[in-house]
RNA sequence: GUCCCCGUAGCUCAGCUGGACAGAGCAACGGCCUUCUAAGCCGUGGGCCGGGGGUUCGAAUCCCUCCGGGGACGCCA
C-alpha cells in the first residue's frame, strides 16, 4: 500500500527520489500512534527536500485503501504515517489460541538443528549460583528456539578430566587417608567443601577402610571413579529439580580416550596453525584476530583443556548441527575468540557458533555479598537455593535480567514470599483465572462453543489491550530466539498479567450479559493460555490455587 | 596496559538493528474489598538516560573520548 503511493506520486512527479528507502512499518509503543506506525516520510526528506509532512500527506492522499482492513489513517508528529486497523484482526485471535493450546506461541519448524550447551559445570563440587544462572538462562533459551520452529537439543560437557580432576582426587584421596587413620597433609589448592566429606564416608562404605594397602594408582582410580560418578548423578539430580534435562552428557574423558584430541590436533597442524615455542606447542588464534597465541599442547605432553575443546566442538560440527550455542560465564569471555577461530580453522563457518556471556552472580544476604568460592567450600548450593526460594522463584529470578547484567541476588528478599517477588504476580494472574472457572462451574456456567461466541462483544480499553497483547506472543518468541534475549519472555509475561489484572479490577467476567459474558470467558481462557505457556517457556509452574 | 559487560527515578532494572512526551517493579504518599482470590487495582510525587564531543531531520540507542563499578588476560578449567 506504502509502496504503491509511493510509485505513483513519483510517476505524477509529486516526490522526487531514485529508490524507495528502507522504511519499517512497526508497532509503535503509544496506542494513539495507531496499530502500525510508517516512518518513510522522514527517511525520504533529505533526497526529496521537501519536509516530511508534505511528503506524508501527499502518500497519504494516494493510498488505495480498498481491500485493507484500515479505519483511518493519520499524519503525527514529524511526519509519521499512522494506520489504525478495524478490529477483525484482532477478533481473529481468540480463535487461533484456543485452537492451539499449549503450542500457541509455537512458530513454523524451521528444519534447523540448533545445539545449546550450558552450566557444563565441573563434577567436582555442588552447583553454585553461576551455574543455576547458567541453567536457567540455557534452558529457558532452549524452550525459546523449540517454540521458535528449531530442532533443539540441550547438551551438558562433563569436564572429567584434566588438571582439575587430578586435583579433584588428590583432594579425595587426602581426605580418605585422613579419615581412615593416615596422617596426610590436605593440598594446598585442594577442594575443601564439605561435600567431599561426605562422599568419601560413602567410599568408606562401598570399599572398605583398606585402600591404603593397594599400590596408589588403583587407589586413586577406585576413588576418582566413584566420587565422579557420584557427584555427576548428584547434578543430574539437582539440574533436574531444577526442570532441567538434558539430551546429552557429553564427557571430555571419552575424546582423550578415542583419540579424538590427537585427531584434531595434527589436522591443524598439517593446516599449519600449530607452532612449536618454549617447548609447547601453540595454536596460532591470532590469525583469526584473537589477542595472542594459545597453548594446545603442554610441554609435558599433556593436552590443555582449550584442546579438548577444539576437539569437542568439531565433534558438535560432525553432529551436523545447523547452529550451536554456548552459554558461559562472563569470565571466559577471552576464550571466545579463539574458540571462534579454531572453527574456522577446520573450516567450519565460526557464524554457526554464538557464544551467550552472561555475567556473573552476586549474592547477597542481609544486603552482604556472599563470597562464593568451591576451595574454601562457603557456596550456596543450587539445591539449597531451591530448597529455600523454590524452583519457580529462583528460575524466574535468574531470567529476568538481561545476560548482559550482573545479578544481585538477594537471598533474604528472594525468600520472602511476598509482593516483591514478581513471578507471585504472574501466577496470581493464572490462578485468578482458574478462580473465575471454577467460580463460573459452581453457578453451572460453561464456556460456550467456540463458534457460538461473539468475539465483537469485547470493546473495552482492557480487553482490547490483552488482545493485542496475546497477538505479540508468537513474534515475541521469535526476536527472544534470534537475539538470544530469554529475559524478554519473563518481561513480556509480566506486561500480560498486569493488563489481566487492571482488567480484573475494572470489569466482571460472570455477569447478567449472557453475550458478553461468554465472550469474557473465552478471553479469560486465551489469556490462561498464553500465561501458562509464556511460565512453560521460562520452566515457571502455572498454578490452579494460590 | 589490552579486552568484555555495566552506568537510565531513592533501590533493582527494562528500553539500545536511531524515531513521536524516557518505562516497570519496589520504596514514599493518597484512594479502592456487600458480587469472579486486595499476592490485586487506581492515582500522586520523583529522571543533566555517568561527563564531554561527533554523525543525523532526529541519539538513552550509533561513533570517539574521559570518569566510575565489575570481570578476564595461566603450559588452570
Amino acid at each position: 500500500m506504502v509502496i504503491g503511493a509511493l510509485e505513483n506520486a513519483k510517476s505524477r512527479g509529486l516526490i522526487n527520489f531514485k529508490q524507495i528507502p528502507e522504511f519499517l512499518i512497526e508497532v509503535p509503543r503509544e496506542k494513539e500512534h495507531g496499530d502500525f506506525a510508517c516512518n518513510v516520510a522522514l527517511l525520504m526528506a533529505r533526497e526529496a527536500r521537501q519536509a516530511p509532512r508534505g511528503i506524508a500527506e501527499v502518500l497519504v492522499e494516494l493510498m488505495e485503501k480498498s481491500g485493507h482492513p484500515v479505519e483511518k489513517i493519520e499524519i503525527a508528529g514529524a511526519g509519521f504515517i499512522n494506520f489504525f486497523l478495524d478490529r477483525s484482526w484482532l477478533y481473529e485471535i481468540p480463535l487461533t489460541v484456543y485452537n492451539s493450546k499449549d503450542k500457541y506461541g509455537f512458530n513454523e519448524k524451521k528444519a534447523k538443528k540448533v545445539q545449546v550447551e550450558f552450566v557444563s559445570a565441573n563434577p567436582t563440587g555442588n552447583l553454585h549460583m553461576g551455574n543455576a544462572r547458567g541453567g536457567a538462562i540455557g534452558d529457558t533459551l532452549a524452550n525459546i528456539l523449540e517454540r521458535a520452529g528449531y530442532d533443539v537439543e540441550r547438551e551438558f560437557y562433563i569436564n572429567d578430566a584434566g588438571n582439575q580432576i587430578k586435583i579433584f582426587t588428590d583432594s579425595m584421596e587426602a581426605r580418605y587417608l585422613q579419615l581412615t587413620g593416615h596422617d596426610v597433609q590436605f593440598p594446598e589448592n585442594g577442594y575443601a567443601g564439605r561435600d567431599l566429606i561426605d562422599t568419601v564416608r560413602n567410599i568408606i562404605a562401598r570399599y572398605g577402610e583398606n585402600l591404603y594397602d593397594l599400590p596408589r594408582e588403583e587407589r586413586r582410580q577406585i576413588i576418582a571413579d566413584y566420587a565422579l560418578e557420584e557427584k555427576i548423578e548428584y547434578i543430574k539430580k539437582t539440574l533436574a529439580s531444577f526442570g532441567i534435562s538434558y539430551d546429552l552428557w557429553f564427557s571430555e574423558k571419552s575424546l582423550h580416550e578415542n583419540g579424538k584430541i590427537e585427531a584434531v590436533l595434527n589436522d591443524l597442524r598439517e593446516k599449519g596453525y600449530i607452532y612449536e615455542s618454549e617447548g609447547a606447542w601453540w595454536f596460532k588464534s591470532t590469525a583469526f584476530g584473537d589477542e595472542k597465541d594459545e597453548v594446545v599442547l603442554r610441554a609435558n605432553g599433556m593436552p590443555t583443556y582449550f584442546m579438548a575443546d577444539i576437539a569437542y566442538h568439531q565433534n558438535k560440527f560432525e553432529r551436523g548441527y545447523d547452529w550451536v550455542i554456548n552459554v558461559w560465564g562472563a569470565d571466559h569471555h577471552g576464550h571466545v575468540a579463539r574458540m571462534k577461530g579454531a572453527i574456522e580453522a577446520l573450516g567450519y563457518n565460526p557464524a554457526r557458533l554464538d557464544i551467550l556471556l552472561m555475567q556473573l552472580v552476586r549474592l547477597y544476604r542481609a544486603g552482604n555479598i556472599v563470597r562464593m568460592s568451591k576451595r574454601t567450600g562457603t557456596t550456596v548450593s543450587l539445591d539449597e537455593l531451591i530448597e529455600d526460594v523454590g524452583k519457580d522463584a529462583a528460575r524466574f529470578f535468574f531470567v529476568m535480567r538481561s545476560p548482559d547484567s550482573h545479578l544481585d541476588f538477594d537471598l533474604e528478599l528472594a525468600r520472602q514470599k511476598s509482593q516483591e517477588n514478581p513471578v507471585y504476580y504472574v501466577q496470581y494472574a493464572h490462578a485468578r483465572i482458574c478462580s473465575i472457572f471454577r467460580q463460573a462451574r459452581a453457578e453451572g456456567i460453561t464456556l460456550a462453543g467456540i463458534n457460538e461466541i461473539d468475539i465483537s462483544c469485547l470493546k473495552e480499553e482492557e480487553e482490547l489491550a490483552i488482545l493485542r497483547k496475546i497477538a505479540d506472543f508468537p513474534e515475541e518468541i521469535a526476536i527472544a530466539a534470534r537475539t538470544l534475549a530469554p529475559h524478554r519472555i519473563a518481561h513480556y509475561v509480566l506486561d500480560l498479567a498486569a493488563m489481566f489484572h487492571s482488567f480484573y479490577n475494572h470489569h466482571r467476567v460472570l455477569n447478567d450479559n449472557r453475550a458478553l459474558q461468554d465472550a469474557r470467558l473465552l478471553l479469560m481462557e486465551i489469556t490462561r493460555i498464553t500465561i501458562h505457556n509464556a511460565l512453560g517457556v521460562l520452566g515457571v509452574t502455572a498454578p490452579e490455587q494460590m
